[in-house]
RNA sequence: GUAGGUAUAGCUCAGUUGGUUAGAGCAUCAGAUUGUGAUUCUGAGGGUCGUGGGUUCGAGCCCCAUUACUUACCCCA
């Protein structure tokens, strides 16, 4: 016998489980059809040469690696071809040729150069799939997780970086979840990188910021000499890692800027577009989101161009350091694939940090998790007859119903519709038969009645109190 | 990749300086109640104490190894 098990890393989503995720889904697919995005799916798996040298170093360990088909050891060169040495990637690159995706950003940007000349751009786009990641799991972290993403792409406009910060805000407000969405402007950052001499090394630097509210300053700071920043250079960044988020732009942060990005084009363009963001909230504001500037938000994913999102939870009862949600405008995401020059941007939930965070602090609400309405009980032969029919009955009028197919004892049918928590429960004996009527119990109650077949349907559409 | 923690019934966990037959709650099953769940009462089943070795008269407990799980770091949703 093997003992079942399942990959680390790996989860069963069990009845009730399912309810709540499709609870959180339908709120953010509905989101996204409300806004005009368009569904996609693309494959589970990816050419693997599509995947890697997207996501840095890092995140190319993080890749899971599909094994060819076949004898695949006989087709490698490895062994009869001495000049090539038997690395880790060397032997990758024979031995797999495809892999899970690691996220729904790339693959969608090959989908848009593959099939660039039957998409209307701008292209706005949702997908709600699966992404898989090689990592430690942890709490918050899984190898199996939904994404949930929506991109415009082929779209310079900066109004879609405000629609989609109103999406964040739609979603979470619909969740009933107070957030904070974090936003900052890798432009700012390029321009502060080459007003300090370190234009090569933008990528250094974002992630050593990354990581301020997290190590420190003097730890920043530390990693930023370990990456070969000169001094005087870090010198002119120190202001930066002091400072705190803020939820307007007026001319004393201007002015703090402008120092900090020297003359620089490309900074003052940050900063504008930045302006523009905050100037729209103002004059349509959120719901519930606070909006905020933090100048130290880097994020990790090196294709981003301009705006960056962070969401964050801002509940006082629990702590929950993740991120939410994030994104930010991409310029050349699709150069690679060779279509250069169209630009995009996107967000993305994280639907299992969502779970977790509505599990916490108990925002699910109770009813619509389960979607049976009613259970007919099983009172042998001399009634199937009549409750089969009055099954289909109900199902021609919408309402989900089942039939306890054994007959057995009715404290064990009760307890049946208990543990399913369906809310009604009919009861179809000799006595009903011959009354022509049925017996409905309402089991948040224990009130109970004997009535029409017609009533009984109004009861079920919820037409009567 | 680095560093900790945990492993005892289906689940959550007790288990005294190492001492005789390893416990509780929940869950399951049966009954009190032959047409009624959630409450109450009674009873029952369920364990090679993760695995392998060592110390000891004696190990769930101490030591070593190993595996699995888990948390933090790195990175990220």
């Amino acid at each position: 016998m093997i003992k079942p098990n399942i990959p680390k890393g790996m989860r069963d989503f069990s009845p009730v489980e399912m309810g709540k995720r499709n609870y959180i889904f339908n709120i953010i697919r509905n989101s996204f059809q409300k806004f005009g995005f368009l569904p996609l799916e693309t494959p589970a798996m990816e050419s693997l040469s599509t995947l890697t040298g997207k996501y840095g170093d890092e995140g190319d360990r993080l890749i899971f690696k599909v094994l060819n088909s076949g004898d695949f050891l006989e087709k490698t060169t490895l062994r009869t071809d001495p000049t090539k040495e038997i690395t880790v990637q060397n032997v990758l690159t024979q031995i797999s040729e495809k892999a899970l995706r690691y996220d729904l950003t790339v693959p969608f940007a090959r989908y848009v150069v593959m099939h660039r000349h039957e998409i209307n751009f701008p292209f706005k786009r949702y997908q709600i799939q699966p992404v898989w990641r090689a990592d430690r799991p942890q709490k918050g972290r899984y190898r199996e997780f939904y994404q949930c993403d929506a991109d415009i792409i082929g779209s310079n406009s900066l109004w879609n970086e405000f629609e989609l910060i109103q999406l964040l805000d739609d979603v979470f407000t619909r969740l009933g979840l107070k957030v904070v969405i974090k936003i900052n402007n890798r432009k700012i950052l390029s321009g502060i990188a080459e007003y300090i001499g370190a234009s090569g090394s933008v990528t250094d630097i974002t992630v050593a910021i990354d990581k301020l509210d997290k190590i420190g300053k003097e730890k920043v700071i530390e990693e930023l000499q370990q990456k070969g920043i000169m001094p005087e250079a870090i010198d002119k960044i120190k202001p930066l890692l002091d400072f705190k988020p803020i939820t307007a732009i007026g001319n004393e942060t201007s002015t703090y800027l402008n120092e900090l990005i020297g003359n620089t084009k490309i900074g003052q363009k940050g900063i504008d577009e930045l302006k523009v963001l905050f100037e729209q909230t103002t004059k349509i504001p959120l719901q519930t989101a606070r909006f905020e500037f933090d100048l130290t938000l880097a994020r990790g994913l090196n294709y981003y161009t301009g705006a960056i999102f962070e969401v964050k939870l801002n509940e006082e009862k629990i702590k929950f350091s993740g991120s939410l949600s994030g994104g930010g405008r991409y310029d050349d995401l699709t150069g690679i694939f060779g279509l250069p020059n169209l630009s995009g941007v996107g967000i993305s939930f994280g639907a299992d940090r969502i779970y977790d965070v509505l599990e916490e602090l108990q925002l699910f609400p109770d009813d619509r998790l389960n979607h049976i309405k009613v259970m007919i009980a099983n009172f042998g032969s001399d009634t199937t007859g009549f409750c089969l029919k009055l099954l289909y009955t109900l199902r021609q009028h919408g309402i989900a119903a089942i039939f306890y197919p054994d007959e057995v004892k009715i404290k064990k049918q009760f307890e049946y519709a208990h543990a399913l928590k369906i809310p009604f429960v009919v009861i179809i004996g000799e006595e009903e038969l011959k009354l022509e009527k049925i017996s409905v119990k309402t089991m948040s109650n224990g009130h109970q009645e004997t009535v029409s077949v017609n009533h009984l349907l109004q009861l079920l559409k919820g037409t009567l109190i």
